[in-house]
DNA sequence: TTAGTGATATCC
DNA sequence: GATATCACTAAA
């Protein structure tokens, strides 16, 4: 079944253990389908959370967070890799959820790559999206809690949040 | 361990 | 206009 807009909207703290397990497909512009199960994600929570790229202030970049829920948000990272987030909760609310891995696809950058997923992504929708979209096919898994990596400079506080959901095989 | 890479924000 | 920063990966 695929999931709608009711589902994205929700906490974000609620929508990343959620998402783990589900499948996100893609289909390319040859028609080929690709199925891949999502193993992790992390949470970003609104301008109180200093990882959160909102915490700054709304800029022309971060102005996608605060769109409504189940809206995709890429950007490029280290100039060279491309990141993907699915927008959660309510409007002018700036929290998502990153998809960091999928099942034989471990880190987001390998992610988006095998999805060949671009900034042409970005500010398009997961719900009723033709090129990419996310299924939930019923199953139900484990799912263990981390802190979230790669976000030091938000600081101690912030980077021992358990906001990290892995899928526990 | 480090090079590679470029958009963004922040400082002149 | 210039520079510093960054939710990473692959190669060594």
């Amino acid at each position: 079944m695929r999931l709608g807009e009711d589902f994205f909207h929700r906490d974000c703290l609620e929508v990343a253990p959620d998402l783990v397990g589900k499948i996100i497909v893609r289909i390319l512009d040859t028609g080929e389908e690709i199925r891949l199960r999502i193993t992790e994600t992390e949470a970003y929570r609104g301008t109180e959370d200093k990882a959160c790229h909102a915490s700054k202030g709304r800029t022309p970049r971060t102005e996608i967070l605060y769109r409504e829920s189940g809206v995709i948000y890429v950007y490029l990272c280290y100039g060279i890799h491309w990141l993907i987030n699915v927008i959660t909760g309510e409007k002018e609310q700036p929290q998502g959820v990153l998809i960091r891995a999928c099942e034989g696809f471990e880190g987001p950058a390998r992610l988006t790559k095998k999805l060949q997923v671009d900034k042409s992504f970005n500010n398009e929708s997961f719900v009723g999206n033709r090129r990419i979209y996310i299924c939930d096919d019923g199953e139900k898994f484990k799912i263990k809690t981390d802190k979230r990596v790669g976000i030091d400079y938000a600081g101690e506080e912030w980077a021992a949040k358990p906001w990290r959901f892995i899928l526990d095989k």
